[in-house]
DNA sequence: ATTGATGATTTTTG
DNA sequence: CAAAAATCATCAAT
């Protein structure tokens, strides 16, 4: 139990120096005392033990330590207004939570929740979703950065112990000379763990900062943007331009459509809405390309087939501008078709008439602007399907 | 290094 | 809230 070397008796432990009374001035027997204080120092060990046993068994002992319980009780400097807490522990909370939810708090459970992009399955062709690479950069940093985190968070941990059973001893030694309250070394107790709760609230802290600056780094697709594959644009064109009149996808078609790209819904909605925004303010430029995707759809041409073919035209039959782009003018486009006719006999016969005033094929777009600077070699289109 | 294309995000609008 | 419009940031060809 006790900690002296040579128990020749029950000796407790020596008396601690407490700080110098602040406000008497130190009278003369005062100044003694002090000095055999600070001779201490220079005392050998054994020297400090004999004197502290000496005083130990002092006959006046425990009548000085009643006195000194005494004038404690009476100086109410006891803990009656230490009283804090309370708004750090909301700061520390957002921060465990937010470590908590980021997986770093707790190292199990690595399978991933729902959130994942629903049309991840297969992806034909083209460019598999590279998501897996970038992941796994990803989570390799912040394995790292969570091994870190744990490792200081454990030395913290005991270090924390470590002091407070060590504080805890020292003040159960000195209770034997001066009263000292267990609530007292309970509160002592408590002030250490909120120190090192402080800086656990650092660590904590630069750990979210670091997760944080990672998540903008790795995670922010638009710092690492990939374009799509090729299967996914020619999807995406294909029923752009076969919709141009009414190019918006309902929900419905979009997740075709992104099942068919091999990307999510909300990828088809951007592309879309890049895509109108991008046509109507030039459309010069999608000459070519929507040549290219209205003769592809030659294969459809079934036209037979009453099922689903006259979503194309519901639109606007009979006055004014059809399609959601306006036309730069009628006849330009008149013009041009003619142009087309007669530098290319389109495959199926009567679909230039029908484009010249067809009801239905009015709908396209201008099928190329005055083109300034069109190749005459280019096939134009008729949008019909 | 420059530049146009392009996917994504943010702000505006109906 | 969805779409338009503006803007950002990267890719890819030069």
């Amino acid at each position: 139990m006790d900690s002296p070397p040579r128990p020749q008796r029950p000796a407790p432990p020596p008396p601690a120096p407490r700080r110098p009374p602040p406000g008497p001035p130190p009278g003369p027997d005062t100044g003694e005392v002090l000095q055999q204080i600070m001779a201490i120092t220079d005392q050998s060990l054994e020297e400090a033990q004999a004197r502290k046993h000496a005083l130990n068994c002092h006959r006046m002992k425990p009548a000085l330590f009643s006195v000194l319980c005494e004038i404690k009780e009476k100086t109410v400097l006891s803990i009656h207004g230490i009283q804090e807490e309370g708004p750090p522990s909301a700061q520390l909370m957002r921060l465990d939570n937010m470590l908590l939810a980021e997986g770093v708090s707790r190292p199990e459970r690595r399978g991933r929740g729902g959130l994942a992009a629903a049309a991840n399955t297969a992806t034909p062709g083209g460019c598999p979703n590279d998501n897996s690479l970038e992941h796994s950069d990803y989570r390799a940093k912040l394995s790292q950065i969570r091994q870190i985190y744990h490792s200081e968070l454990e030395k913290y941990e005991q270090a924390c112990r470590e002091f407070t059973t060590h504080v805890t001893n020292l003040l159960r030694e000195q209770s034997r000379m001066r009263p000292v309250s267990p609530k007292e070394i309970e509160h002592m107790v408590s002030v250490i763990h909120d120190k090192f709760s402080a800086i656990q609230m650092q660590l904590k802290q630069s750990t979210c900062e670091a997760v944080m600056t990672l998540r903008s780094r790795f995670l922010d697709a638009r710092r690492k943007r990939r374009n799509f594959s090729k299967q996914a644009t020619e999807v995406l064109n294909e029923y752009f331009y076969s919709h141009l009149s009414n190019p918006y996808p309902s929900e419905e078609a979009k997740e075709e459509l992104a099942r068919k790209g091999g990307i999510t819904v909300s990828q088809v909605s951007n592309w879309f809405g890049n895509k109108r925004i991008r046509y109507k303010k030039n459309m010069g430029k999608f000459q070519e390309e929507a040549t290219i995707y209205t003769t592809k759809m030659a294969v459809d041409t079934t036209k037979v087939g009453g099922l689903g073919s006259q979503a194309s035209c519901p639109s606007t039959p009979s006055p004014g501008p059809s399609g959601p782009f306006p036309l730069t003018s009628a006849g330009d486009a008149l013009i041009t078709l003619q142009t087309l006719a007669s530098l290319r006999p389109a495959p199926a016969g009567g679909s230039l008439r029908s484009q010249a005033r067809g009801g239905c094929q009015g709908a396209t777009p201008p099928v190329s602007t005055a083109s300034p600077a069109g190749d005459p070699g280019i096939v134009n289109s008729d949008a019909s399907n």
